[in-house]
Order: structure tokens, then C-alpha cells, then sequence
DNA sequence: GCTCTACAACTTGTATACAAGGTTGAATTC
DNA sequence: GAATTCAACCTTGTATACAAGTTGTAGAGC
């Protein structure tokens, strides 16, 4: 409440309702083939539907949700196969940023700000895993920023963005913090060693655990927000 | 004009004006730098501010105008550094397509219908301008849709789309035709025989050369456009 | 002639009213 | 009991009204 009438207010309505919208979705509170009507949201926003709707059909180009012609809304179910697609683009951005990254004379100085984060004692590592997962995107970020692409970076910030839904559950395995501090640290020395073929293997492999892992856990997620959805509603 | 009033008319009102002004752009009959207003735009399409807003705002994420607040609507400026990142960006995805099918066994099969339209005798050529333009296009999709990824070729999608405001005016040059048929025949048989070292070469050149010709072409084009605008205006 | 101010016209942001079509379920018929 | 019809309700699509803020300009003061 404190937070949504704080003194600093610039986002607009549709904005903030779309914002607000895609946590739902990325907390698992709007459930993939949930179905639901402009109207409602609007209530529950305590809005009119006019910035209901632009939320809303920014969030289907977004490819989270989907409207059926005067039949309501939908979130869109999740789809294993789109999710692949999505890993294997970031991979190929990456990896061609890395390549490029090998053969610059500069890298040490770009990467000096990544290496002081995941090249450093094992003491200094952090172990909360929800900070790990923000400096494991970031991470990411960081690299293909190095690229001075601008549109490279857009493309890859909006894979990204798609992914985290699925991404962000990863931390939650035991053990997947300190291999994702091992496997950062030496993709960044390769780097600075410049062996590009040998760096591209490992971030290829780096990131395919992810897209490995992520599938069991997601599905098994999903059904436990069923689940607690389920009592809810049976305790109105 | 009778394009418009086909009797089909699927289409909602946000969507075709979203379409309108799209070409709009594209044929500079809205010029980069113009400034306009959504009633404007309503009136001129005989409709009201709420299907404009809901077609400005989707142009606005595809990068095509920006908003000011409650201060009029702009259509972005030009920036060549964004154009040359947008191809990059191309030739990334398929040269990394291209790779792929060079491993495939059914590569052959899957090129067929592109070989018919490229590899033909030059007495079945087209040399219609507009129209090797689409089947240019068309070639360039056609690489990537053999890739499988479907979110490979949505992107690879929105980049030439995002590109096509400046591709198009690169078949005006003479000689573009026939070395464009020479380079894309040429892609086809090197792909069918596997090497990919030499195809992903020839492939990088063949859009680096895009790249490198639509920059003063298309300064041109604009100024071409001004003109012929300031002529209009004095005319009222 | 120049600067500052106040105001009028115009802009987008939001709410609401209405139109057109889809969905659902109960009543009716076989 | 099963299939069908139809009407009431609900949905999105569109138009319009109003609120809040920006900008350009006319005019007063110097």
C-alpha cells in the first residue's frame, strides 16, 4: 500500500498495470490457460479498461497472453519447445559476442567490472540465492553489452526478459550457485586469455544446463501454484 | 484504393490503421523528424483517437515513432548506427542458419523451392525491380525458416522487417538484379555441397553489400521526399 | 525593442457509454 | 432422455467526454 502511494509517481496507469501484470504472471498468481476478462482486471487494478487494454496488448506482443476476439483473454500456455528455441538464441548471441570479445585488445579493461564480481575468493562469494540469480543475469547482460551492439543488446535483454520466467526457478537447486561462480570465473579468464574456441564450448555448455534443468522444475512449480490456487479458492 | 474496400474485411480498425501508417513511414509520405497528433491521424482516418493510440503505441515499441507527453506524437529520426547494428544482427542468424543446414542430410529438400526461384536460366530471370525485391526477401526468410527455431525466425523476422524501410530502395541500382540472382544461386549450391566455411563467406559478403549501398541511397531518397513535400505545401 | 507573464489552444491520459458479436444454459421439441 | 433453439448475458471493439499538463503567443511592463 506504502509503496503504491509513495510521492514519486511518473509511470502511467497502463504502465504501471502492465508491470504489475507480468510479475502476476512471472509469480505464478495468473497461471498459463488461465483465462480472464478486461473488466476484471480493471476492477482489481481499480482502474478503467482503456489502460487495462494497452497493458494488455503490449503483454501479447511480449507473447505472455492472448486475446480471443469478444471471448476474453488467456494466458499463454507454456510451451517446452518455445522455451528451447529461446535458450538457443541466447546462445548464439553470446557466443558471437564472446568471439568477438576474444579479439579485442581491450577486453581486460571491459571486463574488469564482471571479474571483480565472479573472479574472487571463495569467501567473498555470495550465497543468497535470489541475489546470485540478479548477478547471473547481469552477468549475462554484461557480456553481450561488451559487444557495442545496441540492438544485440535489445534482442538478447528480451530473450532474456522471456526466459526469466523459467530462470529465475534454477537457483533453487542446491550446489547451482557455487558451479555458476566456477563456470563464470572461467569463462571470464578464458577470455582474457583470448581462446575463443575453447570459451565459446564452455559458455555454450554454461547455459545449456540451464535450459537442461529448467524444465523439471518449472512443470513441478506449476503445479504446486495450482495447487495453492486450488485451496484458495475452496476457503471463499 | 479497391484494396481497401475488398469486400474481406478481417482486419480490425486499430490493425489497418496500424498498417496504414506503417506504409506511411515506409513510402516517407511521414518523413523522420515529423511531428504529429493523434486526432490528426483520427481524422485522417476517418476514425477516433482510440484504435490510433492503440496502432501509435504499437509502432512505438516496434521503434518506428516515440511519444511525447501530452505533447505530440514524432516520427523517429533516422540513425544509420542502428540500421548497420540491424544487420549485423542479420548476419549473425543466418550465417548460424546456414551452418546448420550444411550438416543436415535433407538439405536438398528442404532448399528445393528456393532453387527453382535462384538457380533457373537466365532467360527465366525476372527483372522487375519491385518483384525481386519481395522474392529477395522471401529468399532471406526462406534460409532461416529451414532452421526450425521458430523464435530464430520471428526475430530474424522483425529485424528485416525493421530493415525493409531501407533495403527497398536497394534494387533501384542497375546491376543489383542480376548479381543479386549470381549470389543467391550461387549460396544455394555451395549450402547443397556442405561447405559451410565457404557458403557462410559468401552469404556475409552478399549482405554486407546491402549494407554498404542502401546508406547513401536512402539520404538520398529522403531529401528526394522533402522536396517534393515542400512543393505540396507551397501548392495549398 | 526586449523580457516576462498570463492565458488560450492544443496535447495526451483516463473514464465511460455504446455497438456488435460470441457464449452459455435453460426451455422446448422430438 | 437427447438434440436444438433462442434469449439473456458477457466479451471485446470503438467513440466520446473529461481531466491534467504543455506550448506558443499576445500583451503589459520596462
Amino acid at each position: 500500500m506504502s509503496a503504491a502511494e509513495a510521492p514519486v509517481r511518473q509511470m502511467n496507469l497502463a504502465e504501471r498495470i502492465y508491470q504489475k501484470l507480468k510479475q502476476d504472471i512471472f509469480d505464478f498468481q495468473l497461471l498459463p490457460g488461465d483465462r480472464f476478462s478486461e473488466s476484471e482486471i480493471a476492477k482489481r487494478m481499480q482502474a478503467s479498461r482503456t489502460p487495462v487494454r494497452e497493458a494488455l496488448y503490449r503483454l501479447e506482443r511480449d507473447g505472455y497472453v492472448q486475446v480471443h476476439f469478444r471471448s476474453g483473454w488467456q494466458v499463454r500456455p507454456f510451451d517446452f519447445h518455445y522455451f528451447e528455441d529461446l535458450y538457443d538464441v541466447r546462445i548464439l548471441i553470446e557466443t558471437e559476442v564472446v568471439k568477438r570479445l576474444c579479439e579485442a585488445p581491450d577486453r581486460n579493461v571491459r571486463l574488469a567490472g564482471l571479474m571483480t564480481i565472479w573472479c574472487c575468493k571463495e569467501s567473498q562469494r555470495i550465497s543468497d540465492s535470489a541475489e546470485v540469480a540478479m548477478l547471473d543475469e547481469n552477468f549475462h547482460y554484461g557480456l553481450v553489452e561488451c559487444s557495442k551492439n545496441q540492438e544485440m543488446v535489445n534482442i538478447h535483454k528480451d530473450v532474456c526478459e522471456r526466459l526469466r520466467i523459467i530462470r529465475r526457478l534454477d537457483f533453487t537447486q542446491s550446489g547451482r550457485i557455487e558451479a555458476t561462480y566456477n563456470e563464470h570465473s572461467e569463462i571470464l579468464e578464458k577470455i582474457c586469455a583470448g581462446d575463443a574456441g575453447l570459451v565459446t564450448q564452455d559458455l555454450r555448455h554454461h547455459i545449456e544446463i540451464s535450459k537442461n534443468t529448467v524444465r523439471d522444475i518449472t512443470l513441478h512449480r506449476i503445479q504446486d501454484a495450482r495447487n495453492r490456487y486450488a485451496v484458495d479458492m475452496s476457503m471463499k
